[in-house]
RNA sequence: GCUCCCUUCGUCUAGUGGCCCAGGACGUCGCCCUCUCACGGCGAAAACACGAGUUCGAGUCUCGUAGGGAGCACCA
């Protein structure tokens, strides 16, 4: 049989990297057989969805790259389906409905509660044979026996029916609610393996319930563990992002939050680095741990900077032009992005960073960063930099070699270290102390800015001497 | 409260009864390289939650304790 999985997102909420990681082993399985992806959007709350929510989850799967064959579907545009298959339920005696109010409901539970029970609906409409239109729709579940849920993360969970109460499956307004639409979904698309976080793992003995009463199979299961913020805890907006876009946005490229994710709970011995390629052929389910885990920005920043280590400049042009443009600024300013990346590669951890470390090259700064203007530009240095003003400015052919041989003769002449002379430099040219190593950094900067600002930075002493 | 799940360095993890006085990675610390910041190289500190049991032998199996998480909605 062909393997079909899925990814169900609700758009109740900005699509996080919790989200992400289920999507990624879902897609990684059916990747691995040979199988279909679907996207799916559980929008079944109308209250609480937004458009907002559907687009973040359309957008963040395809940076990353995680590609569906089917979909996207809508659930609310299923509801005449999911109403077929509620009166289906009713008629052949597997639903029913019930008018117990609210506060019936509030006080049965806080009853069972102070018994020391769990909280369950008591079953008082199931003989009843209600014909209220407006009444909630409950599933009959068994009294009696158990359900297995053979999982291919958790092994076999066992859940006794009497642990179970009859679920509402259609609210008084008639919509179906979540473990109705998740059935009638998963069994009309043929989902093979349903692989979600373990937070469903209660809901599942319902659904099988549902599946059988239904008379269809109920799909495999793989409950995956849930991750959590770097304290242990739930994870929240601040623990990193609210919406995965964010990572976009904070210059992280796909290939290394996909294989920071894919390491989050799964493991193929020793290996930390896995091209997706490799990740689609290693990957089994049956090799992810079900403890959960917590998230570490240190070491997803650690593979993101490997991966732009090793990135051809070209795949990075792309989103660090659109960082750029985030920015406002304007590229064409200053040297071309791809001999930017050349220099720049080595030593950033984000593209966001790069960019950043980067603005000197198409904006003119206001003012120097104080603590580096302090320690650099003294009078001390006045001399030797007037003297390398005019070497650099005679210089004919601007390249690295003699760019470097410049500084280091100027260095040589007056017998100071190349860094005393380098780093004054680099100040007045940048504004700031860090930059890629300083012929580079001048190469690209380009003769004319160069001087112009190696000009200010002689002024800027001799001002600074003088008062 | 009830049901279900989890527990190896700070973090992600390897480990399927002897190969483990526990291996790798991020991070941390030290040294080297060096014009800054990085990169890179070398090295160090750092963990089997606890208690019983099974066994010649337990991180690995069993039970219990403690701690953590999830579910118990006219949310998904």
């Amino acid at each position: 049989m062909k393997i079909r999985t899925r990814f169900a997102p609700s758009p109740t909420g900005l699509l996080h990297i919790g989200g992400i990681r289920t999507a990624l082993f879902s897609w990684l399985y059916a990747k691995h057989h040979k199988g279909q992806f679907i996207l799916r959007i559980e929008d079944t709350d109308r209250e609480r969805s937004t458009d907002e929510a559907v687009q973040v989850i359309l957008d963040g799967m395809a940076w990353l790259g995680l590609d569906h064959d089917e979909g996207p579907f809508y659930q609310t545009q299923r509801f005449g389906r999911y109403k077929e298959v509620i009166n289906e339920l009713l008629e052949n005696g597997h639903a029913y409905r019930c008018i117990c109010s609210k506060v019936r409901l509030d006080k049965i539970r806080d009853e069972a509660m102070s018994r020391g029970d769990k909280p369950r609906y008591d079953g008082l409409c199931r003989s009843l044979n209600l014909t209220d239109e407006n009444a909630v729709i409950r599933f009959k579940n068994p009294t009696d026996g158990d359900v297995v849920v053979s999982d291919q993360v958790q092994g076999d969970v066992i859940f006794e029916n009497s642990e179970l109460d009859d679920l509402i499956i259609a609210r008084s307004d008639g919509s179906p609610t979540y473990n109705l639409t998740v059935v009638v979904d998963d069994m009309d698309m043929g989902i093979t393996e349903v692989i979600r976080g373990d937070d469903h793992l209660n809901n599942t003995p319902r659904q099988i319930n549902i599946f059988n009463a239904l008379g269809a199979k109920a799909p495999n299961y793989a409950h995956i563990p849930m991750i959590l913020s770097p304290e242990g805890k739930k994870l929240s907006k601040r623990d990193g992002a609210a919406s995965v876009l964010q990572y976009r946005d904070d210059g992280i490229l796909p290939e290394a939050l996909l294989n920071y994710l894919v390491r989050l709970g799964w493991s193929k011995g020793d290996q930390e680095i896995f091209s997706i390629d490799e990740m689609v052929s290693a990957f089994d389910i049956k090799d992810v741990n079900k403890s959960a885990s917590s998230i570490n920005p240190d070491k997803l920043l650690w593979l993101n900077q490997h991966y732009i280590k090793n990135a051809e400049n070209k795949l990075l042009l792309k989103p660090l032009t659109d960082l750029f443009l985030l920015m406002n600024i304007n590229i064409e300013n200053g040297p071309e992005i791809e001999d930017l990346i050349d220099i720049q590669k080595q030593r950033t951890e984000t593209l966001k960073e790069m960019a950043e470390q980067s603005t000197f090259f198409y904006n003119d700064f206001e003012e120097y960063d104080a603590n580096a203007a302090k320690k650099h530009l003294r009078p001390v240095i006045l001399e030797p930099l007037k003297q390398l003003y005019d070497s650099l400015k005679s210089l004919e052919t601007w390249d690295n070699d003699n760019i470097k041989s410049a500084i280091e003769k100027t260095a040589n002449d007056l017998e100071i270290k190349m860094g005393k002379l380098a780093q004054p430099l680099r100040v007045a040219v940048t504004g700031a102390g860090v930059s890629p190593s300083i012929d580079d950094t001048l190469r690209l900067l380009g003769q004319d800015k160069t001087l112009k600002r190696l000009r200010k930075g002689i002024e800027f002493i001799e001002n600074r001497s003088s008062s």
